[in-house]
DNA sequence: TATATACGAGACGTTGTAGTTTCGGAAACC
DNA sequence: GGTTTCCGAAACTACAACGTCTCGTATATA
């Protein structure tokens, strides 16, 4: 690890524009089978490389589940507008994109669930690559509420901020519904907003 | 299966006693391993059983599992009172030893997750055993709530009675952080009774 | 008493998967 | 051109788990 930079090292070079392709195809393969149900021969399959090119990158099937988690395309939610209304920001978030980006994460999640408590780390990865986004940006939207006024300053925000990823979570997991734009409302409608003292 | 009670089969009878403690082994096991991550070896061990034993029970790990998530000690939801408020019917959801089995539940139906796509028989005996029975009752409370006037007609019930379970399995599955009495008056004081117009 | 079956313990055969190595060929460096 | 390392494909090894079978023992019917 220490001298990677140091040594020219000769011979063919590894072509690490297929690190991503690979990955990838990890979690697909993650998304469909689940942790224990994912073999690294359906990745080398998926990703039509052999099986070889991926030992010689990661050391492990843990090591590989961990960086493709780790890598998985953030989704840009810095960049939702201010829309000046809370149930206009909470909109914003369930445009189709990021719906069909949400439903990936929950279905890679779905299939690491099983793993969280065997492995610390990619409990860790997890959260901080799934979990947590989503979670911030819902609390900030209800900060911005509190502080322009326009709901109540004791909301209990930060149980509100959860509600949402909660009841993805559950009707994805538990009941294996889809998470539609017209459950988001209800979920926006029927729960968040009249909680927080808004009656749309 | 016709001629079971027809013939008085001779040689030493089946203890059927040892049935139920086969199953409550084999949800302890699932419970801290998972379902792929458990093994018949376990399930034998901690039941200080033969593996012969089980397997003259049943015929396959798959339908061992079923049948113990399905013989899964039913709580007792009917018999909680009918306080006159949502909020006292809901509090006598979070007694000690309610809270206590729902945990048990929510650990059983963490090992079950990744099985839920992969067996749909297994998928409907959760659902009936572990998910139902606390929808159906919050359900009920809300609609007894309606009925008697304490709130909104035009509540959305069908919404608002998965909260608490959808957030209690989100915090246990994906932020593994205990679900306490202080966890669940936050989401009802929090989140459903303002939801519903009612500020305590 | 003789026979048949259940019991716990554990050996056994089979299958599937993680991880390693080998192969012919291609690309980078000397 | 020679060497080294990469590539995809696939054979190979090591091991773990399912499910079966055997053992000595216990308990039921005839």
């Amino acid at each position: 690890m220490t001298q990677l930079e140091t040594a020219p090292r000769l011979g063919r070079k590894r072509d690490h524009t297929r690190d991503p392709e690979i990955l990838e195809a990890a979690l697909d393969v993650l998304a469909e089978s689940g942790y224990d149900g994912m073999t690294i021969d359906m990745v080398a399959a998926r990703a039509k490389a052999g099986k070889a090119t991926l030992y010689r990158r990661w050391p492990s099937k843990a090591e590989l589940v961990i960086d493709a988690v780790a890598c998985m395309k953030k989704t840009n939610l810095d960049a939702l507008p201010d829309t000046g209304t809370l149930r206009g920001d909470l909109l914003g978030m369930i445009k189709p994109h990021t719906i069909e980006d949400a439903d990936r994460k929950l279905k890679v999640m779905t299939g690491l669930v099983s793993m969280l408590s065997r492995s610390p780390e990619l409990a860790d990865t997890a959260y901080q690559a799934i979990t947590d986004p989503r979670a911030r940006t819902t609390r900030m939207f209800m900060q911005r509420a509190i502080d322009r006024g326009e709901i109540r300053a004791d909301a209990d925000i930060d149980t509100l901020s959860m509600v949402s990823a909660s009841m993805a979570t559950y009707r994805t997991l538990i009941l294996r519904k889809p998470v539609d734009r017209e459950f988001l409302l209800s979920v926006i409608d029927g729960v968040i907003l009249p909680a927080v003292g808004l009656t749309p």
